[in-house]
RNA sequence: GCCCCCAUCGUCCAGUGGCCUAGGACGCCGCCCUUUCAAGGCGGUAACACGGGUUCGAAUCCCGUUGGGGGUGCCA
């Protein structure tokens, strides 16, 4: 039996978590679950210039808010620069790095003239430089043969080491540079798996040279995950799209649904069951199922999710989750609960809840009528509206004040009014317009009957006097 | 430019040589239900990029073309 694996979840804290890196979190944290395995956290934190600490909060918060931790404490590699120094000293002893004074600017220029590809051309290989103020030490890599790995979800990938440029391992400030502290910590850390995006794929051999030459004698197996994209078939960008995992929570979406439907991108159920609890996710995924193309992050397709997940809530669930989205306090709460299961089946978002009852929280409805909703239901009906509306306020006063009260007082107003059909009944489909649009404000919303005796008979009274008024 | 990868409905997944007149999901459209809107039910729209092979047989294997993506940083 092969050894339990160890996997590790790596980001770097140059941006809020996103949601590429939640998927590629994810996929991680599904292998150790399901293999009796870890995963560890390590934060990337090499580059002390573009290095944003406070960000390394939003991460462990927004793991944590999706429900997926991580095994032992998180490593930070500010803490163990020594280890990469100690590496690339043993490199630089064993000729195997060099030290290069080449700015960036001279290796562009350089390049231009040659005409040739950008990139560095090995300008310092044989200067014998010694360390000094602006040196940056760069891996020597082979000129002749190949390096290639046998990736779980891509299958064997090859590249020429002629083709490899002599890269940086650490920058002239002396700190190293991501592909020196990956693999060192990635040897260190006993990691077993390294599951990460498609980006990574062409730095994996010098990855795996830098362990050669370092003869660790480690060599993880490789796992990359295809890129998610926008509608531009464009790798998902930080600054382009709007995709960070704490945009997601504030706008009402549900970890748990986010999660499944992560799970649903580059990977799929053999039995095509999408929408699922997380612990069958954990045993049917399998890293060899991974699809290889890109695969679009389709936000309309998770707010179907996010539906689904929220109406699976139970009542009590239904309200404290969507308490923390209400911006006007208690009013809300009160107003809600009593017809909270009508409500809960009609929002996609958390964020939804409480516009969905402002009518009912409101004092007033006056300022708060759609335009166009007041046009469709109220003034296109003309004299059918006034006389629905004064037919309400008829019955709407003496009847008893509950859902099924109300419900007779409005057929009883409705059929005095005229809606009545072909085959002798109401026409509640009509003759509910008027109404709904003068007490609501708006021609959708939660069932009516349930709305008016939520809100009282005076409130409801006033406002259609009030639109009756208007016309 | 060079390197690496990818290619089934608009989108996400099924499909691993015959079960495919290609299946599911989201979206969209229609009908039903119905006090609006949702939800639910029923039905529909829509794809194997192209060209060559291999094979009795190809969405599935091979080659090429085209298209797309990723990388090409003293970012990760």
């Amino acid at each position: 039996m092969s050894p339990s694996p160890r996997l590790r979840f790596a980001p770097s804290p140059t941006g809020y978590l996103h949601v590429g890196s939640a998927r590629a979190l994810l996929f991680n944290w599904l292998v150790a679950r399901r293999d009796g395995g870890e995963m560890l956290l390590r934060i990337e934190d090499t580059d002390v210039e573009r290095n944003r600490p406070e960000l390394i909060d939003n991460i462990f918060e927004m793991i944590e808010w999706l429900g997926l931790g991580w095994d032992g404490k998180p490593v930070h590699q500010s803490d163990r620069f020594d280890l990469y120094t100690a590496a690339a000293e043993k490199l630089l002893a064993e000729g195997r790095a060099y030290w290069c004074d080449c700015t960036p600017e001279q290796v562009q220029a350089r390049a231009r003239e040659r005409g040739g590809p950008p990139g560095y051309d090995g300008f310092c290989r044989d200067r014998d430089l010694e360390r000094g103020p602006s040196t940056a030490l760069r891996f020597r890599t082979p000129d002749e043969g190949s390096t290639g790995f046998d990736d779980l979800v891509r299958g064997q990938v090859t590249f020429e080491n002629a083709k490899l440029e002599d890269f940086v391992l650490l920058r002239s400030n002396g700190t190293p540079t991501f592909l020196l502290a990956n693999i060192v910590d990635d040897a260190d850390m006993g990691i077993t798996h390294v599951v990460r995006g498609e980006e990574h794929v062409n730095g994996t051999p010098k990855y795996i040279l830098i362990a050669e030459a370092l003869g660790l004698g480690y060599r993880p197996a490789f796992a990359h995950l295809p890129v998610l994209v926008n509608e531009q078939r464009k790798k998902l960008s930080k600054r382009r799209d709007s995709v960070s995992v704490a945009g997601f929570r504030d706008e009402g979406y549900l970890p748990e649904a986010m999660v499944n439907y992560l799970a649903t991108l580059g990977w799929g159920p053999p039995d095509g069951v999408e929408i699922r609890p997380l612990a069958e996710i954990v045993e049917l995924f399998r890293l060899s199922e991974v699809t290889q193309s890109p695969a679009f992050f389709d936000v309309r397709k998770l707010q179907h999710f996010n539906a689904e997940y929220i109406r699976a809530l139970d009542g009590e669930a239904f309200v404290d989750r969507a308490r923390p989205f209400f911006v006007h306090g208690d009013g809300t709460e009160e107003v809600l609960r009593p017809i909270a299961s009508l409500v809960q089946e009609r929002v996609r978002l958390l964020t939804e809840v409480e516009p969905m009852v402002d009518f009912l929280r409101l004092e007033s409805i006056d300022g708060a009528v759609d335009e166009a909703s007041w046009e469709k239901g109220v003034v296109k009906l003309g004299e059918r509206a006034v006389a629905m509306l004064d037919a309400a306020v008829v019955e709407l006063a003496s009847c008893n004040w509950n859902a099924d009260a109300i419900e007779a007082a409005l057929e009883a107003a409705a059929r005095s009014a005229g809606f009545v059909k072909p085959d002798g009944t109401v026409d509640m489909r009509r003759a509910q317009a008027p109404v709904r649009v003068a007490v609501t404000g708006r021609s959708v919303g939660p069932p009516l009957y349930e709305s008016l005796a939520v809100l009282g008979r005076e409130r409801t009274l006033d406002r259609l006097r009030a639109a009756r008024g208007k016309l």
